[in-house]
DNA sequence: CTAATATTGTGAAGCTTTTCACAAGCCAGT
DNA sequence: ACTGGCTTGTGAAAAGCTTCACAATATTAG
């Protein structure tokens, strides 16, 4: 377990969704599950829940299942989630400032502690109980309010600028909402969220369909 | 090319971002474009360039590589994008919203044209040119305006009751944003777009580099 | 304590996707 | 029209991911 196995990115998708999964179940006073029974909630199959789980350890018990209170600990743990990561974002466009209404994050255990924006006609306005601060203060800002993980929703022409001084201040993982391939130097990580995209897919899938009954 | 091979999800994700690197390069004027280069702004191989584009033709003149708007023409064509799509957007809390006002849609091949929502009080606001409709108008409205795809938008407890008229209504392409795994029936495609699973997975990432070195 | 039943953890097999490597083809210069 | 320099398209090899299948082990009932 402690040897770095090589963990795919698909593999973790499901663990996100496990824990989803779980966090449902403990509400309803569940007090165990099979890996037959989580894959039926997960659309997937009970081999591969067990696979996934046992890239991390054995959390389950023969013949009974997993534990689901202990199972959601264990996987919050690999998750990274048992601890709180303060976040900042950068942009308060239309998809920068629903992020920020939205509260899901604070409760998965990320805070947006600092908001930003490079058009200086946003600086000053106030989004919750924080106020939008320019770009140029961004390496204080991530010295000293220890930020890990930094939110991107700036339109592509900023994008050049702003990611400059996210990786000089030594941020090393990004959530991009900018349709953009991010060049990044080695150790930092970048997740991209791209709406456009998955209609494409989408569409692809639907024309297909059409051309082949 | 027309036997119906299998096509991975990460082909055509990958197809849609040559897509749009293309069109960058359009605008600049390039003329042509080799796989190398193009792996190269899409942090990919060229080799997995030529392997994409292979599934559904040969696009380029060897010697010379791609013509930057004629592999544009086809790529669109691929994903379905040489004709529009009527969506409808269902869910205006802050997600939904932020749907609507941004643009990029349109630009796009995607027509939003109808906005419903399952919350009466939101029922006959006005966003952009359009008037909130209840859900219950829901298969009229598909009907009426041909809707293909919907943009499911509402809070985790709507989910059932949206989805009982989205699919009965013959919708067959969804693109969820509800952090829940949606049953469809067989021949209806859902791509789902979850911020918190990749803000999870990159957490995931920065533990782990620390743990490691 | 033993038997019956359930369910995990995991090598091995099977399948999919990516990478390699090279023949085939196109262009420009002479 | 031939040569040299590039670049595609594609089988075949390699790597990666999922499914299978079963021994190991826990629980419950008698």
């Amino acid at each position: 377990m402690s040897v770095s196995k090589k963990i795919s990115e698909s593999a973790i998708r499901r663990l996100s969704l496990y824990l989803r999964i779980l966090e449902d179940l403990e509400r309803d006073g569940e007090g165990t599950i099979s890996s037959e029974q989580l894959a039926k909630h997960s659309d997937t199959t009970a081999a591969q829940v067990r696979k996934d789980l046992s890239l991390f350890g054995s959390f389950g018990k023969r013949g009974l299942g997993y534990g689901v209170g202990e199972l959601g600990l264990q996987i919050r743990s690999i998750l990274g989630l048992d601890r709180r990561w303060n976040v900042a974002l950068v942009g308060v466009g239309r998809i920068g400032s629903a992020m920020v209404e939205y509260g899901g994050f604070q409760e998965r255990g990320y805070d947006i502690v600092a908001i930003l924006d490079v058009d200086p006609s946003k600086v000053g306005e106030r989004w919750a109980d924080l106020t939008v601060r320019d770009i140029g203060e961004f390496e204080a800002i991530v010295r000293e309010r220890d930020i890990e993980i930094v939110i991107l929703a700036v339109p592509v022409e900023a994008v050049p600028v702003v990611m400059d001084r996210v990786t000089n201040a030594g941020v090393r993982g990004i959530l991009n909402f900018a349709p953009t391939t991010l060049r990044v130097p080695e150790g930092v990580t970048v997740k991209d969220v791209n709406m456009v995209m998955e209609l494409e897919a989408l569409s692809f899938a639907l024309s297909r369909e059409e051309g082949e009954e």
